[in-house]
DNA sequence: TGTACATCAGTGAACGCGCGTTCACTGATGTAC
DNA sequence: TGTACATCAGTGAACGCGCGTTCACTGATGTAC
């Protein structure tokens, strides 16, 4: 089937743009990068997405998600404090920190939101409020909400100060020191 | 005397250029941009500074600098645990969401240091490290550096998110649930 | 005090370049007879 | 089974544009006599 063939060359050019748009954002990889990351020319990236700006779009909602995914399926079940602290540790790890292939976008892309048409702002803030549901695990209970939101908080800042230092002993302390500020 | 009317134009341009800065980074505005802020032309650029990365690396400390005079002259002594609350007060307010003209630039520039020259990252530590300095009050306990750099990284992480999302409800939640997490 | 000249901060047009986007074309694949 | 044709995913060159940077020029200001 040609139709099956040509989604493949679409996931693939998706997948590219997702591994560009983890580290370096929504605006600086070009197209033609995306395209030759996925082994292709240029020329043909019209042919499965409308514009830079759409391709961006769908790639963020597709690394927003499977993070998401990837929180549900590595944090096994328990209180929603031992669930969030398992997740600090992982996430404010130096591995993490020094990590591109599967690691959270949101370091490299939140400032970018505010200079961006609404659609970005419109998918961040649901993804957003679905993680703060999972973090909670469902519960309705506002302290325990306030805390998922501070932690995430505590999570994004922490790694977003040590990814811009890269791997010193001063990035290392900021990890430490914001691990120990989850409750 | 010329030289000092020159001087009065550089610290023109230097001036628009951290005003951009503080909220669209440091590759988005333009030179062109920069200078016509600055009541000028793109063409007299060169004669003040050597290429845009000069004139951003020179923004970027002074930005950096002004800001943590700004909070050695706002927050009026006491404990240091006093001392961060209020600062955390005013950092995580709307106001100071919704505000460009004097706010931290931390929130628009981390996320691009990783993929610039190292000067920028060298100027960013630097900083850094005096404002742990000076949020510690100059003391040099452990636990208060970790409260410190642990503050610092919720701060930081909830502005980025609350300016991500914009003046909306949610927002709102994320600021007031980074700042109950003040310790 | 007035005139001629030197200086130089700032102008504006031009450059080469990489970008997002377009489009005529290619060549492998599927279909009709 | 073999041949002729249609389809269409992907190519590669070209486009207009905004960027950082360069440079010949201008015109206001300061200096010399």
């Amino acid at each position: 089937m040609r139709t099956a063939q040509k989604q493949q060359t679409r996931q693939r050019i998706l997948k590219s743009a997702t591994h560009a748009l983890r580290t370096r954002g929504m605006g600086a990889p070009s197209v033609g990068e995306v395209m030759g990351d996925a082994g292709l020319t240029v020329g043909g990236f019209y042919a499965h997405f409308d514009s830079k700006d759409a391709l961006m779009l769908e790639a963020l909602e597709q690394v927003l998600a499977e993070r998401r995914g990837y929180w549900e399926a590595h944090i096994p079940p328990g209180t929603s404090e031992e669930r969030r602290k398992l997740a600090a540790r992982g996430y404010l790890s130096r591995k993490h920190r020094d990590m591109a292939e599967t690691c959270c976008p949101l370091p490299a892309i939140l400032a970018e939101i505010p200079n961006l048409d609404d659609g970005f702002r419109a998918v961040l803030e649901r993804h957003l409020q679905a993680l703060a549901r999972q973090m909670t695990g469902g519960s309705h209970d506002a302290e325990e909400r306030r805390t998922a939101l501070a932690d995430l908080a505590t999570m994004v800042g922490g790694l977003t100060l040590a990814r811009a230092l890269g791997p010193t002993a001063f990035s290392d302390e900021i990890l430490s020191a914001a691990k120990s500020a989850i409750r």
